[in-house]
DNA sequence: CGCCGCGTTGAGCCACGTCAACATAGGTGG
DNA sequence: CCACCTATGTTGACGTGGCTCAACGCGGCG
């Protein structure tokens, strides 16, 4: 096993129940499945920085699905167990509630609100005086990240792009305008 | 600081930013709340068995507001760093991320749907060939955890009652009938 | 007693879901 | 290269589930 891997959009990362080791993101965004019979429901995110898959260290397999909404850039992550009281597993966990509020906020308030947020977190930092740039995912992602419908987040993308705030750059690249963001 | 708390219905456990340590749930029901500037919004869940405030022993600090649901009763929590590689921690990683999809789920589709998901979360193991009992929060507790209004909740819930999978018991208990839920 | 927080119920409206038609981009095989 | 197919995104028309606003009942408490 390399230690670190490249994955482009869409590509599953791993499923849920396989053998597996745990991987931090270096650049990216995973959405996270929780698969029940051959239905799956978003279930979790994780940007850069976050670790995915800690659940091998005490079960050997993976709990959820898991597949990039971006090009991803995974690195190998070995617990530092060295650490006396794995002060880096703490960092995972209090990471990990972190993103789990953030995911829980992409399901409340208006589409339009939704949507804003979701982008808020998958946008990178802006070069100075730059809008950010952003990795759209599929509508079929956001749709189910958001708890909204296809349709709907199709409507406030458009919404969003009439109104300046985005704006396109080939199927799945944005630019969100810094001020109004 | 004694080692064993009991808290009741509606109480605050701790507040975000404030200082302590971590607590196991015996038993009861804790929702977690982000607080940004004097608002709060659901952030997470806590059942039987469910650590929080982890993050303590890395900041020292709360990261989110904890309000008991129902009566809880409370355990210190010392991370076991005895162990190599940090076992419990790694157990209470894993149990942080079911828990976080099964709050994403409480926000997910029909509002009688949601409000079903809730109970069943909350609901305590029943005796055998008995109605599984719940203790019911508030309303409003309900409402922010579904995130549909508490007008919604109410409606739903006498719904319930109507169709006799819910049976009241006073004014913060219920029975949920065993078969049908 | 009067007040207040909490729950209940109704009426009306609107944001979003549903259904359907169509556009566009990639992918695959001839 | 084109012909065809499928996955994906867009847009419109329409219906409805849940939000809003409002009135009211009830219990606890000073």
């Amino acid at each position: 096993m390399q230690s670190t891997r490249q994955i482009s959009l869409g590509e599953l990362i791993h499923d849920a129940g396989a053998a597996g080791i745990a991987w931090r993101l270096q650049s990216g965004a995973v959405r996270l499945d929780r698969v029940i019979g051959d239905e799956r429901h978003f279930a979790g995110l994780a940007l850069k920085g976050d670790v995915i898959g800690a659940e091998t260290l005490l079960f050997g397999s993976y709990a959820f699905e898991a597949r990039a909404l971006g090009d991803c850039t995974l690195e190998a992550w070995l617990d530092p167990g060295s650490q006396p009281s794995g002060e880096s597993l703490l960092q995972t966990l209090a990471a990990t509630e972190r993103r789990a509020a953030d995911a829980l906020a992409l399901r409340y308030g208006e589409a339009m609100e939704r949507v804003r947020r979701l982008f808020q977190l998958l946008a990178r930092e802006p070069k100075p005086g730059q809008a950010a740039p952003i990795l759209i995912p599929g509508l079929k992602d956001m749709a189910e990240m958001t708890g909204l419908t296809v349709e709907t987040v199709s409507r406030v993308v458009s919404r969003l792009r009439k109104s300046g705030l985005l704006q396109k750059r080939g199927r799945h690249a944005g630019l969100l305008l810094t001020e109004a963001f």
